[in-house]
RNA sequence: GGGCCAUUAGCUCAGUGGUAGAGCACCCGCCUUUUAAGCGGGCUGUCGAAGGUUCGAUCCCUUCAUGGCCCA
């Protein structure tokens, strides 16, 4: 190991001796290997510049190929001892595969018809003082692939694909929701009161005002404000944290898209769910047909809407007699032996229920609609029926990727419904929503009816990039410090 | 929190109760259209850590660490 380090610190001198600065400065380049790869019927003996990273290195004695990454991929340059000015093939051999370089010359073909620049010139942009993984397996190690992202960026072509795609899927759901009207806002990330959701927080602290704050759950409760406020149309894409364990579908902090439209209710959402996820697949993926983990999934709308007792009753043969108070839900869970890391209550049987008998069916698109009043306590309650609230939640290949509901603007049950939620944090919920004063004096001002939408950004990028953990779409997820070894 | 699995060279991986291996990478030489280039020669180790069993442990046992998968 020594020996590599060594022997590449020995050729930093080396250039250093020759004048050479190792780590240069601004390379004006004038195509990407892309570019030139497929427009090489009009470029064929044009003069380009080129920059990368040398990933291949075949000496041949007066002649060299290197195979030179960049973003776009990939092109071969070609070097000859006859073509490039005095001395600086010699100096090309000195090369090592990881080094950056750049190279002008013009575009060819090789005899085995390799699309090639064959180099006029070259300069040396940055040295690589530490040896690649290895070229064929590339990084295959999961822990190294986390730890050192940027290796496995480098070196396995189909990772860099995810987050490029990652990055044209956010672009395309702005452009989405700019196009009808929203926009775009940011909210605090630490706060006296992290709500919005049922979550446990991270704490921090404030030196300055010696003050604890909370790193936000969710982004809900800082929107509606700005709803109450008048701006109408809003959503923030941001990063939200919560304290919990981790795992292929949990990373601490995640991302969320929170969107919120005045004198819309749940109905409206259900809407633009089914439109943004389809519009989006269609501009990103160029179909609305996915395949996940070995499904085929259509995205396109109209998605089912089906009554979550419904759902309940055909999958889990429970309706709503059954679970009727935290007692009877209690009862219910000791029956089937389910395993509840909360207390047994009317949200939390259900809510367990619903994870492992009926999300599970739901592979296509679906809206699970109508939720009771227990598991939603920032919802508004449906006319009809006040055990229930206007909220669905959108499951797609088993997993929930949306939750929206017809917001509650009414501060008297807001305030009850927080007592509620006081109630269960009193009997050992952790999870229950925390008492907002400061909301509840928002909405005493008045909040037009409105309807909310959450989407679980990281979900989304896994549906559309078939990748089966979360961590495949996070740059760099959370893993225990291990200091680096020399 | 529980179960199972993994940890051997920079990377990808074999392997054995008796002085540790391959390929890639690296070093030297040859080679002017190669592409996992090729040919010849060479170098590469705290076998995750600690303790135990043993004449002897990388291998067997225990604990720990890190990670993965599954369960909760």
């Amino acid at each position: 190991m020594t020996d590599i380090l060594e022997a590449r610190r020995a050729r930093l001198d080396q250039w250093r001796d020759k004048g050479v600065d190792p780590f240069g400065g601004r390379f004006d380049r004038t195509h990407l290997a892309r570019e030139i790869k497929e427009g090489f019927a009009e470029l064929e003996g044009a003069r380009v510049r080129v920059a990368g990273r040398v990933m291949g290195f075949r000496v041949h004695g007066r002649a060299s190929f290197v195979d030179l990454q960049d973003v776009s991929g990939r092109v071969q340059i070609y070097a000859r001892a006859d073509v490039l000015p005095a001395g600086q093939y010699e100096d090309f051999t000195l090369l090592d595969v990881g080094d950056i370089i750049g190279a002008w010359g013009s575009v060819m073909r090789t005899r085995r018809g390799e699309i090639s620049v064959q180099a006029e010139g070259w300069q040396l942009l940055a040295k690589s003082l530490r040896p690649l993984p290895e070229k064929w397996h590339g990084l295959r190690d999961v822990e190294l692939r986390y730890r050192y992202r940027y290796l496995d960026l480098m070196v396995n072509p189909g990772v860099r694909d995810v987050f490029l795609t990652r990055a044209a899927i956010l672009r395309a759901i702005r452009k989405f929701l700019d196009e009808r009207g929203f926009h775009e806002v940011e909210t605090p990330v630490m706060s006296p009161v992290a709500g919005g959701a049922t979550a446990r927080p991270f704490i921090t602290h404030h030196n300055a005002l010696d003050l604890d704050l909370y790193l936000r759950i969710a982004l809900e409760l800082h929107l509606k404000r700005l709803i109450v406020a008048g701006l109408e149309k809003v959503y923030e894409i941001g990063r939200v944290f919560r304290n919990e364990g981790i795992s292929t579908r949990h990373n601490p902090e995640f991302t969320m898209l929170e969107l919120y439209q005045a004198y819309a209710d749940y109905g409206d959402m259900m809407e633009l769910t089914e439109q943004m996820v389809s519009q989006v697949a269609q501009e990103v993926l160029g179909s609305t047909i996915i395949t996940y983990q070995g499904e085929r999934i259509e995205l396109a709308p109209p998605w089912p809407r089906i009554r979550l007792w419904d759902a309940v009753g055909r999958f889990a043969g429970l309706g709503p007699d059954d679970i009727r108070d935290d007692d009877a839900a209690a009862r219910v869970a000791a029956k089937r032996g389910l395993r509840m890391d909360k207390p047994p209550t009317k949200a939390g049987v259900i809510e367990k229920i619903l994870e492992e008998e009926v999300e599970p069916h739901l592979v296509q698109p679906a809206f699970l609609v109508d939720y009771p009043v227990e598991m939603s306590p920032l919802a508004r309650r449906r006319a009809d029926d006040p055990s229930l609230v206007y909220r669905f939640e959108a499951f797609v290949a088993g997993r929930e990727i949306a939750n929206a509901f017809s917001e509650l603007n009414d501060p008297i049950d807001q305030r009850e419904r927080f007592m509620q939620q006081a109630a269960m944090r009193a009997r050992g919920d952790e999870e229950a929503h925390p008492f907002d004063e400061d909301f509840l004096l928002a909405l005493e001002y008045g909040m037009p009816p409105t309807g909310g939408l959450g989407v679980g950004v990281d979900r989304l990028v896994m549906l559309l990039t078939d990748s089966p953990s979360i961590r495949d779409v996070i740059l760099f997820p959370l893993l225990r410090p291990r200091p680096p070894e020399d």
